[in-house]
RNA sequence: CGGGAAGUGGCUCAGCCUGGUAGAGCACCUGCUUCGGGAGCAGGGGGUCGCAGGUUCAAAUCCUGUCUUCCCGACCA
């Protein structure tokens, strides 16, 4: 038998070849979508019999799903393994000393799950595992001469999130691919970092996703660059700013655009407070008082609060703040908008008619399409009280200038004269560039060719397995289920014997089914006492790629029929196993 | 954490306002018919109405608390 088996790439795991008859295959569908499915991957995964769920965030991977899930993990496994990372397994129960020693037992605050052992010990699930990865690369990395080595693993990840939701999409715990390169230099940190972002378009391309690599805000990982691999999509949670002159991308959380310049005329009047009663935002400011104060005329006065610490943040009137740039620039760990008392007592008034005019007690920082403006409108710190002729130079003079502010579509690009597109999207892998901060924080060093200790300089390269089993429903269904990439579908083939009962349809079906198997794909046979529509509905909804209908029908003229689920295609076949197999072949390898 | 909604059989929901001891469709079991796009008829099984208190002669229904789930926001390697 194993003579036979031709080596093809659906034949990797020999171990699926098994008997997958859908009488005995626990794949349990849905007629209707369940009530708290709100995106499309949640209601067909669902309704296909992939996934269940268990809590909030957290879900059970049925037979089918984790087919899935085992694709996607051999397509990231092989890719890996293709540019030299070698494969760990690495515990997710982890001790508190592992996380102190980086301070991030602290940092991660309520997203980590934790728990004590029997002795009392602090213990914790892993988020991510850069301390452990850290820890062994202390241990047992001396020399430069033992670099560069890339480490990966797949595992499970545990994250408390306040929100979980859209189905598999934003979940508490899932299976992350999370690789981590260890060099000497920053030199050996750009190969390891670029080997890693070719393997990943790779995976992304094998998987059947387009995605859009961008710029992207590495937050609390810190590090020097970071890139995202978002999939287009309106579950995802993500904003993407692009433009397709010259093929700038970056989340919205890092994005920039090129505002027209606005005149700016010197500034000859004196600033001078008037009455605004009532005049709470900046679009009633704006319909109440349109020559003196449109709202790019205006000055939007926000308070945050930067670890601890109260600021005041200017941006123009019709512009909107972006927290993680207000982070990045202050350094930030934690950033929140003040409450309301914290307002009062800090300016004296309430938000409506804030401003920065006259404060000297909290810094102020200003976003950048302010500097120079004259003729402005802000908040006197007064209720009921506005300011004009403010001049942002003359009357703010301790501002500080900086980009907080988040693009919107249809500004400019920074970069060419071409205008900025945001489209919505979902993260499905992010890689760092790192440096020596986890290195430095654990002691990993090692001695170079001089004989000098220096910290190790990584990178950290992550892919959401799950993600992409949701982001492949999302961008491939239709209104009858899901369409999957021949790569990561369940099954290449769904051989349907319309009616089981009637010996020469059950006899050609059986006969495809082995046949095709022996050809090395993986497939399905519908052979359940069912009516043809049910099993027609379910095979839309598992979503193999070729469905091959046997009917009685069709057996009396000596045909069965194919069908492409991706376009609906169908032909009708010669129905023997040559004829079949020949035709399955030729759909499958047409893309 | 702020705001909103919902918990009634495996699933989707009605009943609640106006208290009187639980219903439909789907699914499941039996039989007959049907048999290429989620079949029809007949019969049948299955629910302490999320949980805990309270009001009442009587609570799915009214009141209080609590838990869970979903949505929006905040938050988020």
């Amino acid at each position: 038998m194993p003579a036979r088996l031709p080596r093809r790439a659906f034949s990797s795991s020999p171990n699926w070849r098994g008997l997958m008859r859908q009488s005995t295959l626990f794949a349990p569908t849905l007629k209707e979508a369940p009530s708290d499915a709100v995106v499309s991957s949640h209601v067909f995964l669902v309704r296909g019999g992939f996934i269940r769920q268990i809590a909030a965030g957290i879900y059970a991977m049925l037979p089918l799903g984790w087919r899935v899930i085992r694709k996607v993990e051999g397509i990231v496994r092989q890719e890996m393994d293709a540019v030299g990372a070698q494969e760990f397994h690495l515990p997710a129960l982890h001790p508190r000393e592992i996380w102190d020693a980086t301070g991030r037992w602290e940092v991660m605050g309520p997203n980590m799950f934790r728990l004590k052992d029997r002795g009392g010990r602090d213990m914790c699930l892993g988020m991510t595992h850069e301390e452990v990865f850290t820890h062994i690369a202390r241990n047992e990395l001396r020399s430069y001469r033992e670099l560069p080595q890339v480490w990966y693993q797949i595992q499970t990840k545990f994250r408390d999130e306040p929100r979980p939701k859209s189905g598999v999409l934003r979940v508490r715990e899932f299976t992350m691919k999370d690789a981590y390169s260890f060099d000497v230099d920053r030199e050996g940190l750009d190969v390891a970092y670029e080997a890693q972002r070719k393997a990943y378009c790779r995976i992304f391309e094998r998987c059947g996703l387009d995605y859009h690599l961008v710029q992207a805000h590495s937050g609390a990982m810190g590090g020097s660059e970071s890139a995202e691999f978002m999939v287009q999509t309106d579950a995802g949670e993500d904003e993407v700013a692009s433009c397709h002159s010259c093929g700038y991308a970056a989340n919205t959380e890092t994005a920039v655009s090129r505002l027209e310049p606005t005149e700016s005329s010197e500034p000859k009047v004196e600033p001078s407070r008037f009455p605004t009663p009532n005049l709470n935002t900046i679009e009633e400011l704006a319909a109440a008082h349109p020559e003196k104060a449109p709202a790019h005329r205006q000055i939007k006065t926000l308070v945050y609060v930067v670890d601890e610490k109260l600021h005041l943040v200017l941006l123009q009137g019709d512009h909107e703040l972006c927290e993680a740039k207000l982070e990045s620039v202050t350094g930030g760990v934690e950033v929140r908008p003040a409450h309301r008392d914290e307002i009062r007592d800090a300016l004296g008034a309430d938000p409506g008619s804030l401003g920065a005019v006259g404060v000297s007690s909290l810094p102020v920082l200003v976003d950048s399409a302010l500097e120079g403006r004259t003729e402005m409108v802000t908040g006197a710190n007064v209720d009921g009280f506005h300011i004009e002729h403010v001049s942002v130079s003359r009357d703010i003079p301790s501002a500080k200038f900086a980009d907080v502010r988040l693009v919107k579509a249809g500004e400019g690009c920074a970069r060419c004269d071409g205008k900025l597109e945001v489209l919505r999207a979902l993260e499905v892998g992010h890689i760092f560039k790192l440096g020596t901060r986890y290195s430095q924080a654990l002691q990993a060093t090692v001695l170079d060719a001089k004989g000098n200790e220096v910290p190790i300089v990584m990178g950290s390269y992550g892919i959401g397995i799950e993600r992409i089993m949701a982001a492949a429903v999302e961008r491939h269904h239709d209104d009858n289920g899901i369409i999957w990439p021949q790569t990561i579908a369940p099954f290449q083939v769904h051989v349907l014997a319309l009616q089981p009962g009637d010996d020469a349809v059950r006899a050609m079906a059986e006969e495809l089914y082995l046949g095709l198997l022996d050809a090395g794909y993986e497939v399905l046979l519908d052979d359940r006492e069912e009516r043809a529509g049910v099993k027609f509905k379910d095979a839309d909804l598992i979503g193999a790629p070729i469905r091959v209908a046997v009917g009685a029908r069709g057996m009396k003229n000596g045909i069965v029929e194919l069908k492409r689920r991706r376009d609906g295609e169908l032909v009708s076949v010669a129905a023997d196993l040559p004829s079949v197999r020949t035709e399955v072949a030729s759909k499958l390898d047409e893309r």
